[in-house]
DNA sequence: ATGAAAGCGCTAACAA
DNA sequence: TTGTTAGCGCTTTCAT
């Protein structure tokens, strides 16, 4: 009777029950592959598990990220996986309070007490990463290395500066903040940075971009100024380009395994989500997990490929001429 | 008073009033950069008239899309935007009789008459496009050309053969089945259909692959077979890889601006869904545009970029040895 | 003007 | 077992 065309209404459901099976996905951009990869990661693991996922590109501005967080807050998603775009802690901690999980990618929020505040991490390892590759540009007899970044108001830009730093101190080079730039972590910011920078008295002579956009950006400021990567400039930077390296295996990198920071994020969140269920909804028998559940912080590892951009010779054959 | 922490439940507005203010997507995969950029421009223009977006992944497999698409009828998403995953037009048919809205994008779907179902397309420009990229091997002096495709069942797919037949036949030059073939859209795919061709008797001397993951699938092939491209083994594709192709101009390519084809997508599904409410809530008064509104077919220009893998020499200075 | 009530489509608790 | 009912949080209508 009722095969003659029945769609159940899952809002009706969610508005009686205590859950809309959405999770909530704020990334700065989906076209930088590396939050591509993690949206596909987080989509697939929550689809395995029943979830939906709703998309937000908060182009890492605050007021945008709010803006999305009181949308998803008003769908009642079950919970939030959140690029944080700020410094500031709050947001994220009301949320938590008020609106339910969160789990946190790519980056933490400096000052949050995420354990406490029982938020979820998962993130890359940035700082020391980002100085074995200022280390490994030393190794190539640079001394005028150059920090092209991102907002200093995300954690991943305040890490990979700092791993820069130490990588400089370490090797008994002095740090020179003429030679530190920050902007956004895009295309645009990356080129004109690096053309500020390649317009110095003595130029450095190599780079390090802090994300795959910023170092696009940064070969376009090189093409720009007619110089050749590496023999006039040495680059190394964070993030593969998926598939690009395999047939193009330029440029050095710091690789972080995104699809699987999405999922794992996935999986946190969706842990979270059912002990918090099974909290509200006081269920009277059965697993009795009712302790209040720290907040976990996973650093998943982040691998070194040395290619052609840091000055190292081409491991490949190379198929390109 | 209700300053201390009131967020209204957009589950239960959306409950009684008739919109969820949210649109469906499904792709194929969004870690296909088209899909990536396409994903971005629909977000942005729901974004901007306050609409969210739930993000699907089919892989094109019908299974997948299929489920997806009860998921979101389930949540009675005011629109669909759809990367048909199959021949069969059914399911895109009952979509807009039961559930409302929608606008394939990409690619239409076979026999299906999306005029007359009020369903709108917004897609490439493939037939043509695939039969000028196909058309200049030829003018490089190619005579056994390939093709390295995706599945029959999409409309994309078969365009690009159609376009490749094409222009081989108005060269003069024989179509031979052995020389076609068909996969997924996918890297791994390519990379196999590719070498099976790369070992037959006469080897083809030029492979048209038509989308990009194929492409690369196809340089990986060549890799794998010691093949240098472009000289032992021309190519050419479509859709380019955002930034990439600004640093490393090496593959040529029918290039299709996704990030509108998304936008473009956002207003017709958004204005149908206007007509479409304003027709279920017998507006008194106002614009009273009553027609049926028939599908619209929007056929975006896809550019060639002739690079250097199918022969030409590189337009730029090359920052690269 | 402000206030009360019905109902959106479900689920869960209860009654028969 | 099957049937009825209250209520999730809103919006809209109707009465005050």
């Amino acid at each position: 009777m009722r095969e003659l065309n029945y769609v159940p209404n899952a809002l009706a459901q969610s508005l009686k029950g205590r859950s809309t099976r959405t999770l909530g996905l704020v990334v700065g951009d989906v076209s930088n592959p590396f939050f591509t990869l993690l949206a596909r990661g987080l989509e697939d693991a929550a689809t395995a598990a029943g979830y939906s996922v709703i998309l937000c590109n908060s182009d890492d501005d605050p007021k945008k990220e709010k803006a999305y967080l009181e949308i998803l807050a008003r769908r009642r998603v079950d919970g939030l996986v959140l690029t944080p775009s700020q410094t500031d802690p709050q947001p994220v901690l009301d949320w938590a309070r008020q609106s339910g999980p969160v789990c946190l990618v790519d980056r933490p929020v400096a000052g949050l007490d995420f354990h406490a505040a029982g938020i979820d991490v998962v993130r890359g390892e940035s700082l020391l990463a980002a100085e074995k590759l200022v280390e490994h540009l030393i190794s190539h007899g640079h001394k005028r290395i150059a920090i092209v970044n991102g907002p200093p108001t995300l954690a991943t830009a305040v890490d990979r500066l700092n791993g820069y730093r130490r990588a400089l101190t370490v090797a008994g080079l002095k740090v020179d903040k003429r030679l530190e730039r920050e902007g956004q972590f895009s295309v645009e910011s990356g080129r004109e940075t690096t053309l500020e920078l390649l317009a110095k008295k003595p130029a450095p002579t190599a780079i390090f971009a802090t994300n795959n956009q910023l170092a696009l950006g940064a070969m376009l400021a090189a093409r720009d100024r007619g110089l050749r990567i590496p023999d006039d400039l040495a680059l190394v930077t964070f993030e593969d380009i998926p598939h690009v390296a395999d047939v193009w295996p330029f440029i050095s990198v710091a690789a972080q395994a995104a699809a699987s920071m999405g999922q794992e994020a996935g999986r946190f969140i969706l842990e979270r989500i059912q002990r918090h269920g099974a909290h509200h909804a006081q269920l009277k028998g059965g697993g009795a997990k009712d302790e209040p559940l720290h907040g976990r912080e996973l650093v998943l590892d982040t691998e070194l490929r040395l290619r052609r951009s840091c000055g190292c010779a081409s491991a490949s054959g190379g198929i390109f001429p």
